[in-house]
DNA sequence: AAATCGGGGCT
DNA sequence: AGCCCAGATTT
């Protein structure tokens, strides 16, 4: 009997897997008719761009960020311009978003190693975790965006709407948990990583929120973990 | 594992 | 008033 019959390869079961394919689809679909615009997401939006507005977005609503997306961009429109820029300069921008002197720090050490590899950041995980306020969030990022590879943003809401779907994770740690962290990388292996993960951020911030979900109009209640559980109160 | 950064929006 | 927001770093 060969033993990787035992051996788990996969955290994943059979049934999961099937199933975050259908999530997928419900995501994508639902995407086209609800994805919010913002302003990143535009083609003419560069690498420089799409990287530099994941540190502007920790612990920060989208929405506010894209309400100072056009005025940061246009004073700070490369990561030299953040790198020859006094500090000051930088913080007085970040200041009104809030956590401006941890951001400020964060994109001057981005910019700072951008400025030395010519805005190429490495494409293989184990370097990038050595970049400085690069973690696993940011790193997903840049391989997916920079390098083209079907990574997950995983966060607390791409967490929460595959955790409402199929199950609670084990480990407190989103970025520890082996489970949660194959599932979501399952969820965008696809032939668009890119709409996946923004699906799938958009639907967790406007229809599978943390307070109020929508489950009543959504179009993934009858499979949903989560959803099936209110029915039985 | 828990605290910390932080201003703004929502309840 | 209190809680939450596209996390990373330090303790």
């Amino acid at each position: 009997m060969p033993r990787a019959r035992f051996s788990k390869s996969s955290e994943l079961t059979r049934s999961e897997k099937l199933r975050i394919s259908h999530l997928r689809s419900r995501l994508l679909n639902w995407f086209v008719e609800n994805g919010r615009d913002l302003p990143w997401r535009s083609p003419g939006a560069s690498d420089y761009e799409k990287i530099c507005v994941e540190v502007l977005l920790q612990r920060t609503r989208a929405e506010t960020v894209a309400g100072m997306y056009r005025n940061f961009f246009a004073q700070f429109p490369s990561w030299n311009a953040i790198a020859l820029a006094p500090v000051g300069e930088l913080e007085g921008v970040l200041k009104p978003i809030g956590l401006w002197k941890r951001r400020a720090r964060s994109i001057r050490a981005l910019a700072s190693y951008a400025a030395e590899h010519d805005g190429q950041f490495p494409s293989e995980p184990s370097e990038l975790a050595q970049v400085p306020a690069v973690g696993q969030y940011v790193a997903n990022a840049i391989l997916l965006f920079q390098h083209g590879q079907p990574r997950p943003l995983v966060d607390i809401n791409m967490a929460r709407v595959i955790e409402r779907y199929l199950r609670p994770r084990k480990l407190a740690d989103i970025r520890h948990d082996p489970w949660l962290q194959e599932a979501a990388h399952w969820l965008v292996r696809c032939d668009e990583p890119v709409q996946v993960n923004w699906a799938t951020l958009d639907f967790a911030a406007l229809s599978c929120r943390t307070r109020n979900p929508l489950c009543q109009d959504c179009c993934l209640k009858k499979k949903c973990n989560f959803a099936c559980n209110l029915h039985l109160e």
